[in-house]
DNA sequence: AGGGAATGCGTTTTT
DNA sequence: CGCATTCCCT
């Protein structure tokens, strides 16, 4: 018992003893959240609820992952014997595990396939155009999330259309029920859906109440971050007993975007009456300077609630605000103040850079493979969203869902089998197939039939290699001209080894579905690259947080739109940023950035970084000499404030500029 | 049907 | 620049 509150602050400890009840806790940045709701868990076993009705949310894989170890380690400490874990994971990750078990409640199929980004974009590409709606460039990109918004609202294809003002919203209600309609044929959930049918399912009657009998605590982490859907699943879900107890954070909402109410958060009190409420606002992580810089960010933000958070890490370096000259000389920044570090005894993994768009982790990449630093990019492009991946997936995914059209239009003619666009046309139109096409046709559907027996008798592993084998896939991607054909190969082959750490095929395609790009991880010391928004919850000793600029942070939509919640919305997202680091904090900025086209664009400072600045500063960083640049050694700053109230930022530009033209300063990356 | 060249366009963030 | 889509030729 005492173990279990060792080393905990008052606070920490009483949201670790009180066990009933609804309870908020207000975790602010680095104030140990997790081990806080570590302790919880373990406590409530401790005090003898069974593991198993104890049911802990989170948002992220990562988070459910180190939710698990660490709750796992914890309880090592505590008891003998086999330790089992509570029900832990994603809403998503959950919602299908409970829609496999009872989803026949709801009309749902046992092997139902989940749709991925990809699937969906197929699927609307292809009503888009066999029903001959006209969009444009921008509307047919944003008919997808579109689609997502009004599912994550509880919204249907009827209710949309019924609200629907202008002609695209009309176009976008017709193709949304087209494709509502597709998806159920083809047997398939989209990611929305798993929590839509979860939320029907606690509909049921029977169901609802086997659920609230079944788990007697809930923990949802990351609770600002609930979108409709989540808050009225938790509603359901929770009990008389009301043993509900959210964790979050309004200051570190950034899922706006993508349906998240941070009201949630703000109303919990008023929902569940009587709740003790917990604020966590002491930070282990960051130094002083970092706070108050991150603090003084945040405070910009009209829409918020007020708290205090504090540390005890008082003598540090200052922030370091840099203004270079363009993307490039940013990298070089980068990698100069890092291999000066590790020069001194500091090693790779201690650094990550975040960014606001996968895209400009570019000049960083090029850079580092240059300079033979490594490093390790998180994001972008999912192992499992590989072309060659993918359609080894679509084989598998049509083994256990025939009738879903996204798969097999996908799987049909890889490789090559004289089955084109005209074929699968009049195949779908239940005509006879003739000569080259009917053959290959023929070919393809005795090889999905005959692996299909096998479903039940063999592992995913060994149905994915004969698959492989019987398709003489490698052998196809090696008679391409494609300089990748090795690399492809490879990702193939760990594709089925990876199938050989599941048991069941329905299994394994579920969480490939569900495994997000930031779950990948690299073992060795590698400087980290990611997005602000796949930092979150992590943190490194020093952070490089890049492209402050107008149009990049804040990002050009939300500056022509000057919508003040957007806005607020990506300042919480920079404060996100900074409170990653614990001990050094680099916040850069460039003069100019070089386009697609070649042109070369001046671009103002992120107007985030005003309060880190004394006003009449900005005039001095607006008016450098743009023809000069940055020499890429030593790295020379200078303090423009010593006027500052606190010593924790120093603002720094490099004037050791030397005259070049823009073409010799981005020949380099170009 | 399918390869290859030409064109054109891109900028959020993710379970 | 790099990718995705389209067009044109075989």
């Amino acid at each position: 018992m005492d173990k279990i509150l060792e080393g905990l602050n008052p606070e920490q400890r009483r949201a670790v003893e009180t066990l009933s009840g609804p309870m908020l806790i207000l975790a602010g940045a680095g104030s140990g959240k997790t081990k806080t709701l570590t302790h919880r868990v373990a406590n409530l076993i401790a005090h003898r609820v069974e593991p198993w009705r104890i049911l802990a949310v989170t948002f992220t894989n990562k988070a459910a992952r180190e939710m698990k170890d660490r709750t796992l380690r914890l309880l090592e400490t505590l008891q003998t014997g086999k330790v089992q874990l509570p029900y832990m994971g994603t809403f998503h990750g959950i919602a299908l595990h409970i829609l496999r078990m009872d989803g026949e409640a709801v009309g749902l199929n046992k092997n139902f396939i989940i749709y991925d980004a990809d699937d969906r974009r197929l699927l609307l590409k292809n009503i888009i155009k066999t029903n001959g709606f006209e969009l444009s460039k921008s509307q047919y990109r944003d008919v997808g999330d579109d689609i997502s918004g009004a599912k994550n609202q509880n919204i249907s294809a009827d209710e949309y259309l019924a609200q629907a003002t202008t002609a695209y919203e009309q176009k976008v209600a017709q193709i949304y029920r087209i494709y509502e309609q597709e998806r159920r044929q083809n047997g398939a959930l989209d990611f929305d859906d798993l929590l839509l049918y979860w939320l029907r399912l606690l509909d049921v009657e029977e169901v609802r109440e086997k659920y609230r009998r079944l788990f007697k605590h809930i923990l949802i982490d990351e609770y600002q971050d609930t979108n409709k859907i989540q808050y009225q699943i938790v509603r359901k879900l929770v009990n008389d007993e009301r043993n509900i107890c959210v964790v979050g954070d309004d200051w570190q909402s950034i899922y706006a975007w993508r349906g998240a109410d941070y009201q949630n958060i703000l109303n919990f009190e008023h929902d569940f009456k009587g709740a003790t409420v917990i604020k966590l606002e002491q930070n282990y992580r960051s130094t002083k300077p970092i706070l108050d810089a991150a603090n003084k960010v945040i405070k910009e933000n009209i829409n918020r609630t007020d708290k205090t958070i504090w540390t005890e890490s008082l003598n540090a370096t200052p922030v370091e605000v840099v203004r270079v000259y363009n993307q490039f000389e940013e990298a070089e920044f980068v990698a100069q103040t890092i291999a000066r570090e590790v020069a001194k005894g500091a090693s790779y993994g201690e650094f990550a850079i975040l960014y606001r768009m996968n895209m400009q982790s570019l000049p960083f990449e090029k850079l580092f493979t240059q300079k033979q630093i490594p490093y390790k990019l998180v994001g972008g492009q999912r192992f499992y969203d590989r072309a060659e991946v993918k359609d080894v997936i679509a084989y598998l995914n049509l083994l256990v869902a025939p009738q879903d059209k996204v798969s097999f239009m996908r799987a049909v003619n890889v490789p090559t089998r004289g089955v084109g666009e005209r074929s699968l046309e009049k195949y779908f139109a239940g005509e006879q197939l003739s000569g080259k096409a009917g053959q290959g046709m023929h070919e393809f559907l005795e090889l999905l039939a005959d692996l299909r027996t096998k479903i039940a008798t063999s592992s995913p592993k060994e149905i994915a290699g004969e698959l492989v084998e019987r398709l003489h896939y490698l052998d196809y991607l090696k008679t391409g001209k494609d300089e990748r054909a090795d690399a492809r190969v490879a990702n193939v082959k760990a594709f089925v080894e990876e199938a050989g750490e599941y048991d069941n095929l329905e299994d394994f395609l579920g969480s490939l579905a569900l495994f997000a790009s930031s779950d990948e991880s690299v073992g060795m010391s590698a400087v980290t690259l990611m997005t602000m928004h796949a930092a979150k919850g992590l943190e490194w000793d020093e952070v490089f947080v890049v492209g402050l600029n107008e149009g990049t942070f804040p990002s050009k939509r939300v500056v022509m739109s000057g919508n003040e919640s957007d806005l607020e919305e990506e300042r919480r997202l920079l404060y996100v940023a900074m409170t990653r680091a614990r001990h050094k904090l680099y916040i850069t900025s460039h003069e100019k950035t070089k386009g697609f086209d070649g042109s070369v664009q001046r671009t103002e400072e992120s107007r985030f970084l005003r309060p880190l600045r004394q006003d009449d500063d900005l005039d001095d960083l607006g008016t450098q000499d743009f023809e000069q640049t940055w020499t890429p050694q030593p790295v020379k700053c200078s303090e423009i404030d010593d006027s500052m109230s606190s010593d924790e930022v120093q603002i720094c530009y490099d004037d050791d500029y030397s005259a070049s033209s823009d073409d010799e300063i981005f020949a380099d990356w170009a």
